[in-house]
DNA sequence: AATGAATGAGTGTTCATTCAT
DNA sequence: TATGAATGAACACTCATTCAT
């Protein structure tokens, strides 16, 4: 692995584990056992290293959110969008925390941001249209993309919430399942009478999952 | 006022204004015209001061959000609920944005907030049930709870989620009222057919207030 | 005295001794043994240290060269001019060494240079239309401020001029005294015969001075 | 053109844009696209690249100030003088700001500019004094070298001169040319009846270049 | 109660220089 | 010859906190 690469994964630790505000360039280049002037020749300054983690985080987002084509809707499909969800947020948890102090003093981490964000919702929103077409989903069109800002926002506020009202502030991936079941429930509500037992399954998976 | 008083009001305010993290103590004494050495005569560091702000917050709390007995309801007392809400957020607004910094520097101060959120929600509660019973609400009792709980969350993660969703950043009250009509939206789902027409109004109310 | 002016004065001490570039607001602290933080809570950063050895400098320029009136021309009174010239270029040698470098990072800094030097130079010229009018200088009226900037601006680089045209680095009262010397020899060239006298006895004052 | 070669030139060119101290040898390696371990691999460091500048401007200064044989003395003849000292001025402007700094952190250097200093001083004496021979000057034979002396502190001093006393701070030909014509101003002073009309043709061939 | 000078460890960052390849 | 990653001491500056008065 390339020591920028090296830097990157470290902070993105770093900042999951304590925080973005509370590590400080020092402490990762001295948790990577480099120099703070190794750190500054790969990267501008820590503005840089949040810019690089971004962009795996909106890498990821892309990705992961394709609406399928095509394709036989089964329990796996949605486990894959639902994986991803989960992959998301527990790689970048950090970001679910801080996001707020980070955006408000980065100008233009803020707009690839909200344009990173309005691209998911519009490709999630897809990705429903698609479940309605194919009988999985008993929704009004105007009601899609309500349904699709509803489920990012819990999905979002989720890590938050938990690290507020828990006594433990860790969070765990059993947490993040948690959460993932909640996000499920909103979708459920609108399951057809064939579909519900896609749904239930799927429910379960991430039960397993959350009580492990 | 007090001197200890004035120091958490002017905290407070200045907190609301830029944020509780660039906010020094050097910052809040020279805005209320008061040394730094005076400041730590009334309160033994920063974190004393939050835990201050934090009292009058835990009261308002627990004043506004007293379920009401044998007590007509009308959109008056509805309104009296949501005021409150709308008082809590608007005066508190920088804990929303940064609570979770806060209560993760301060484990003592976490179980506080965690009694005082429990308490709330138990309340919050009540006045459904209460709501129920008077036939203004059509809920399962199982439901309440959680309804409450999401009421809740929406509530707590509104300014954080307008912050981070907007390009302009400042919060205002409208953006403020927006985020009750969320609410309000939350339970009027669940309205009876008689009191449809007591929660139209109740939206109508805060409607007018989000576009002035 | 206090701290601030203990902190310009031990600045400035700094600066003529080993160069403004390479003296750090640690040094002066160090050297003053305060701590870095006391350095700051009494300036903004360097440059306000710098500006406030500026301040010494303009008002010194101001109180020594105005014209006299109503007063009796003998070497004293020159002297008195001159004594005023060497003090300056003594006290604030490093200015005379670093000031490109220092007025190049400070815009403000250099509006207020300008300033200080066109006063300085209309002064000056008004003490030698004030000796032409006495009888001590054959000048064409034309030619006097011509001559006092011819004045100034000997004065001004001869630190610099000596600095690098000695191999000793160090510069010392006498180098100063020589520098007196040379831009009383151009006043001496347009010495009356009434006045060649007065001119002779004020180089020999500064004469003495410039060998001991 | 070598390596070394590019990286002596290059550094002269980005020192005479942005100034010596704010060029730092990672600047210079990516503006010749070479590596900062290449260019240590030619220079031993810093202050090596300066020294070999320097070799530059003391081969400049050796050959253009030969004092001439056996030749008719006429405008040409005064012009490429004073052109060999634009050149010097034009391309070494960097050490005409800098100069006292880089001297003060380079015994050795100070020490070879001590010597070519009184090298050109003793040639330039030696122009004079054939000028003098040549009918071309009235001065006595001890005004000689103080005259020289004078011309090369105007010449030196002018570029820093500029840049403090002018609120615009780039330094350009024509700037450089209104010098050449301040210190073809002292020389002109001695002109005989004869060479008058020589040197007044002088100072109009570069009047135009300052106007231009 | 109040002042305000003082502390000192820490912050993000820079840059001449080194070194394995 | 050349690369480019790596070093580390230094920089200007910050801020929660202390303390003599």
């Amino acid at each position: 692995m390339k020591t920028s690469e090296k830097i990157v994964h470290g902070s993105l630790k770093l900042f999951n584990e304590h925080g973005e505000r509370s590590i400080t360039t020092n402490h990762i280049a001295a948790d990577l056992g480099i120099s703070p002037g190794n750190l500054y020749y790969h990267f501008k300054n820590k503005e840089d290293i949040i810019q690089s983690i971004f962009s795996l985080y909106e890498a990821k987002l892309q990705d992961g959110f394709q609406p399928y084509v095509d394709q036989q809707v089964d329990v796996e499909l949605l486990v894959g969008y639902f994986d991803t969800m989960f992959d998301i947020l527990w790689h970048f948890r950090f970001m679910y925390t801080n996001i707020t102090d980070i955006l408000n003093r980065d100008q233009a981490l803020l707009e690839r941001y909200l344009i990173v964000q309005e691209q998911a919702l519009a490709r999630s929103s897809a990705i429903l249209a698609n479940l309605k077409k194919d009988g999985l989903l008993d929704i009004e069109d105007n009601d899609i993309r309500p349904l699709a800002d509803t489920m990012r926002m819990i999905a979002c506020f989720w890590i938050g919430y938990k690290q507020t009202h828990l006594s433990t502030v860790t969070i765990d991936k059993a947490v993040i399942y948690q959460g993932l079941l909640r996000v499920i429930m909103l979708l459920k509500a609108h399951a057809t009478m064939s579909s519900l037992p896609t749904f239930k399954r799927l429910e379960q998976h991430y039960q397993q999952l959350a009580n492990s």
